[in-house]
RNA sequence: GGCCCCAUCGUCUAACGGUUAGGACACUACCCUUUCAAGGUAGUGACGCGGGUUCAAAUCCCGCUGGGGUCACCA
């Protein structure tokens, strides 16, 4: 999907690199050696409390009216021998970092500065759980440090965990990366952006018929502005134009209408008509062989899409003679068949329903029989088109073609 | 509740001490026009509140209020 975004990695577990394996679970032995390294030096400790008794103590502290204030530390003082000992015999355990206990963790975040929290609201981590696997705090340091990791650009909702991380890169004796929380991407309910509050899997828009190039420029303008203020960009401006101190941190709304105007402005105005034909085609062709006209509905459709999926449902009438009349149309046929009935034999008439030769058509039937053009085009056109919604009448009717709009006429009239 | 972050139109944002607070989406009106779009023009609409600092504050400082996040052997 980043792929599709066009933001392919450097580096991953599909294309490979440098650093592999790319898959925590392969780099199990290693965060082993580096929790046992923690261990020896001192700097964490084994802890024997149960899931269950943390539980409790968690509904004790809620009960007595006080909020959770972390663990208890319970076995941070308990003899190095005394519980190898205990390990060693098979007694389940957890590895606990060792915080210290008084002092400040700063963190220094390049966009909001410098954080600063009492060591003594810190929590001892899990670091190796009972299961013998370790916890995202000690494999994401351990890999971010092996992998030369230089920023860490993360969400808001890591930043109170970041004090944590640092104590354990401190713990090993490593040097801190350039932490980075970038601000929240929300819903409309003002709440971090979830399935509830809108869709939040890159393929669902996919699906939807928005183009990556839309999707990743709405995504550059949510907590960014271009330097020139301009509206539509692409990754390589991004990485030209790109600068942290034009990031705002107040969360953004997710407006999916300002997405689709976008989406829809690059359909008209960024693709060329052969591009959106290709990818209208390969998003959902309308007929199993391309008939020759649907590049020419392309075009008169270009400015009336927001996003590919509205192409099918909005030329259904093209592609098959079994389309849908809507209310509108019907009543408007009704009222204009005796009108009809007259053009018909004029459209016969004609070599070829090219604009030109229609329109002279119309404007000399108009002036034969006294009507305004409101009052000719709009019965053809519900006979041809089933509404009343349509691109320019003269492009349309090309389109179609004579024999489908004269059969299409009759039928109306019959 | 403790701790942490944040705060300009309904929404996305510009402004980095001095502007009639600008633009975009949405909305409304008008123009164009064979309908629908697209396009054009105009309009409605914001600095959360209170103190400072300063000749001057949306911009700097403090407090309040409000919103969000986080308090797991999940990430």
């Amino acid at each position: 999907m980043l792929e599709w975004l066009g933001l392919p990695p450097d580096e991953s577990p599909a294309v490979g690199g440098p650093n592999a394996p790319y898959v925590q679970s392969e780099r199990l032995e290693r965060h082993q050696a580096y929790a046992n390294q923690l261990l020896q030096a001192g700097k964490a400790y084994r802890s024997f409390e149960t899931a269950a008794e943390l539980e409790q103590m968690r509904q004790e502290a809620e009960q007595e009216g006080n909020s959770y204030r972390g663990y208890d530390r319970r076995y941070r003082d308990l003899e190095p021998e005394v519980a190898q000992r205990r390990a060693d015999a098979g007694e389940a355990h957890t590895l606990r970092l060792k915080v210290p206990l008084e002092g400040h963790t700063v963190v220094q975040d390049l966009l909001r500065g410098a954080v600063t929290f009492k060591n003594s609201e810190l929590d001892d981590k899990v670091l190796v759980k009972s299961d013998g696997f370790p916890t995202y705090h000690l494999a994401a340091m351990c890999d971010d440090h092996d992998m030369g990791i230089t920023h860490v650009i993360r969400a808001e909702e890591w930043l109170v965990s970041t004090p944590i991380h640092i104590q354990i890169y401190r713990a090993f004796g490593w040097e801190e990366p350039q932490w980075i929380h970038t601000p929240w991407l929300l819903g409309a309910d003002h709440k971090k952006l979830s399935k509830r509050t809108g869709d939040v899997s890159v393929e669902s828009y996919r699906a939807r018929g928005f183009l990556p190039e839309a999707l990743i420029n709405y995504l550059g303008m949510m907590g960014f502005s271009m330097p020139d203020q301009r509206e539509i960009f692409g990754v390589q401006d991004l990485i030209t134009h790109f600068s942290w101190d034009r990031v705002s941190l107040g969360g953004s709304i997710f407006d999916i209408e300002k997405l689709k105007w976008l989406n829809g402005k690059y359909i008209r105005e960024v693709l060329t008509l052969e591009d959106l034909a290709n990818r209208i085609w390969a998003f959902a062709p309308p007929t199993t062989e391309k008939p020759e006209n649907f590049d020419a509905v392309v075009k008169m459709m270009a400015q009336r899409l927001e996003t590919l999926a509205d192409f099918l449902p909005k030329t259904a009438y093209f592609w098959s003679e079994d389309f849908a009349f809507t209310e509108k149309a019907l009543q408007t046929l009704e009222a204009g068949k005796a009108i009809l009935s007259d053009l018909l034999p004029q459209l016969e008439g004609l070599e070829t329903l090219d604009p030109t030769s229609t329109h002279d058509l119309f404007a000399a039937f108009a002036a034969e029989k006294g009507l305004k053009l409101g009052k000719i085009m709009p019965p053809l056109r519900a006979a041809v088109a089933g509404t009343l919604e349509s691109p320019d009448l003269g492009s349309l009717l090309e389109a179609l073609g004579k024999e489908r709009v004269l059969t299409r006429v009759r039928r109306a009239l019959a």
